[in-house]
RNA sequence: GACCCGAUAGCUCAAUCGGCAGAGCAACUGACUUUUAAUCAGUGGGUUGUGGGUUCGAGUCCCACUCGGGUCACCA
């Protein structure tokens, strides 16, 4: 009696029970004979080429044809009718349907088809046909198996939920989402039109250091890191920004680098510590060109990725169509704060204003800063429709030309679209002597109290010394293009493997 | 870093006022020769994130912790 047996096993959990029958229809299929991990299958189509290629065909052409095809892909369904089961084929964008007839099978055919699981990755050989239904089917003549999938799938139908595991597991996302799958892809074809607009604008693609000495070109908390055979303390760098300007001076005169940047600081729907930045430099323009050069560009990547220059984000519709409104500091604080000229110019009207609304002061109050600190919290909840903000302070743009007009300015924007800050950018600054002297001015920040002032770098001042000529230069967010594009609200959607706290034990 | 919210079967989700922890898919057994979220009959599967507490009784209330999400701060 079964229930009398004192040395019963303990009963199993749920998935341990689902990995161990798993487990043993791989030994089952190990014991035929059968190779569960395969080295290559030669095939014809995967699922997604066999739709497009045999959309059109009608039934009859298809058995006039009497295609043989050769597919692979992940068993995603399997539908059985006793004799006859169905199975689907994926590929991560469309399935194919195997119509398996079990008494018209290879004995080894039998034994995979016998020992099936859903997960599995499988190749199919069979003809090409369409059921009754118009489904366009393989009805399988020979079945190998090219991998055994030992856990449990997340369901077919909802598809993965739990935003914790789609990040962790980002696989198993991939593998039942299709709309996150399509993000990935969407980025992909951002990134490649982007090179080639850069391209046929005469641009050099180029790689720069990644660990550096001095963590320069913006203004930011810095990862360490050690080279031992030096006994170097490194940086991982936070911007390409100092190295691509010692290219100009070079004589590499239109530069970009698409790579990523580290900075050391929180994360939020808008910040992973891993980020990916184009950066160009653009020797004889200045920012004005790198306006139109962007507006352009941005605008043709929406057309040629998403096929409209208006994309739906957040609920609203943003329109690319350039050109795009310019809206200085001044001007905006002026327009959303509803503040005096004369107050426009006075830290204190400033200071008093940023307490009246009760807003975070900066740790530097000068006058640049201060202004910069009321822009944020009256104009930036605005900025929804792109929108070049221009003319930033001097002493937040230590790498930026002054304004000839009024040299508390500096001739540069920040494209802002969608509440996110997209791009940044200036006519570079290239006198020597007034490099080194925004440089003290930081070094003198920091002492005063802002971790994130710039770093003195001097070897690039030795650089500007040897002549960089008069060039414009921008920093674009291609996470964030990407959130813009494909509308998602966190970082996190667009970023294969974003940064997570390990799971404890 | 602060505050708010969340965590229930492999997955997607229920569980009324604190009163026997459930469904669908998946798994397992069986039926079925054109289904496609196949269908039908049956079976198994839970330390309700972790650790304490209150209570006759806790998924539910309280405390701490872990992880995640969001907001703020910092920043691109």
């Amino acid at each position: 009696m079964p229930e009398s047996q004192p040395q019963r096993e303990p009963k199993m959990s749920e998935l341990d029970e689902q990995i161990a029958n798993r487990h043993k229809k791989l030994a089952a299929l190990k014991d035929a004979g059968v190779e569960p991990y395969p080295h290559r299958f030669d095939h014809d189509l995967e699922p997604s080429g066999v739709q497009q290629r045999f959309a059109e065909q009608s039934a009859e052409e298809l058995e006039q044809a009497a295609l043989s095809l050769r597919v692979p892909g992940r068993v995603s369904a399997l539908r059985s009718h006793g004799k006859t089961s169905f199975a689907d084929l994926w590929d991560g964008r469309h399935k194919l349907q195997l119509l398996i007839r079990t008494g018209e099978l290879d004995a080894a055919s039998q034994q995979v088809f016998e020992n099936l699981d859903l997960g599995d990755y499988l190749g199919a050989t069979g003809r090409l046909m369409r059921t009754r239904t118009g489904e366009l089917t393989l009805a399988v003549t020979h079945l190998v198996l090219l991998a055994k999938a030992l856990r449990p799938m997340p369901e077919k139908w909802h598809g993965l939920a739990d935003v914790e595991i789609r990040y962790r597991q980002r696989y198993l996302d991939l593998a039942t989402n299709p709309e996150s799958r399509e993000v990935f892809e969407a980025r992909s074809a951002l990134v490649r039109g982007m090179r080639r607009f850069l391209d046929d604008h005469g641009f050099l693609e180029v790689e720069t250091p990644m660990m550096q000495l001095i963590p320069g070109g913006a203004a930011a908390k810095p990862f360490r890191t050690h080279h031992n055979a030096l006994d170097l303390e490194l940086f991982l760098r936070i911007a390409p920004e100092l190295y691509l300007k010692r290219l100009l001076v070079g004589g590499m005169h239109r530069v970009y680098e698409i790579n990523r940047n580290f900075r050391n600081e929180g994360i939020s729907t808008q910040h992973n510590p891993e980020f990916t930045m184009m950066e160009l430099y653009w020797a004889y323009a200045d920012y004005q060109d790198v306006m139109k050069l962007v507006e352009e560009m941005i605008s043709h990547l929406a057309v040629t990725v998403r096929g409209s220059a208006q994309l739906s984000f957040r609920g609203e519709t943003i329109d690319l169509t350039p050109p795009w409104p310019r809206l200085s500091i001044r001007e905006g604080i002026a327009r959303y704060a509803e503040l005096g000229a004369a107050a426009l110019d006075d830290p204190q009207a400033l200071l008093a204003e940023l307490r009246r609304r009760g807003a975070e002061l900066p740790a530097i109050r000068d006058y640049g800063h201060l202004l910069m600190a009321l822009f944020e919290a009256v104009v930036e909840p605005h900025l929804t429709q792109p929108t070049f903000v221009i003319d930033h302070p001097v002493e937040i743009s230590p790498l930026a030309k002054q304004r000839k007009d009024d040299p508390r300015f500096t001739e540069r924007f920040e494209l802002y679209i969608g509440g996110m800050e997209m791009a940044n950018a200036f006519s570079e600054l290239n006198d020597p002597a007034l490099q080194a002297q925004r440089f003290e001015e930081q070094m003198a920040q920091r002492a005063g109290g802002d971790e994130e002032a710039h770093s003195y770098d001097r070897d690039y001042v030795l650089a500007l010394e040897h002549a960089m000529p008069p060039a414009g230069g921008m920093g674009v967010g291609i996470d964030r293009l990407t959130m813009l594009f494909c509308d998602r609200a966190s970082i996190r959607d667009v970023i294969l493997f974003p940064l997570m706290r390990p799971v404890a034990g």
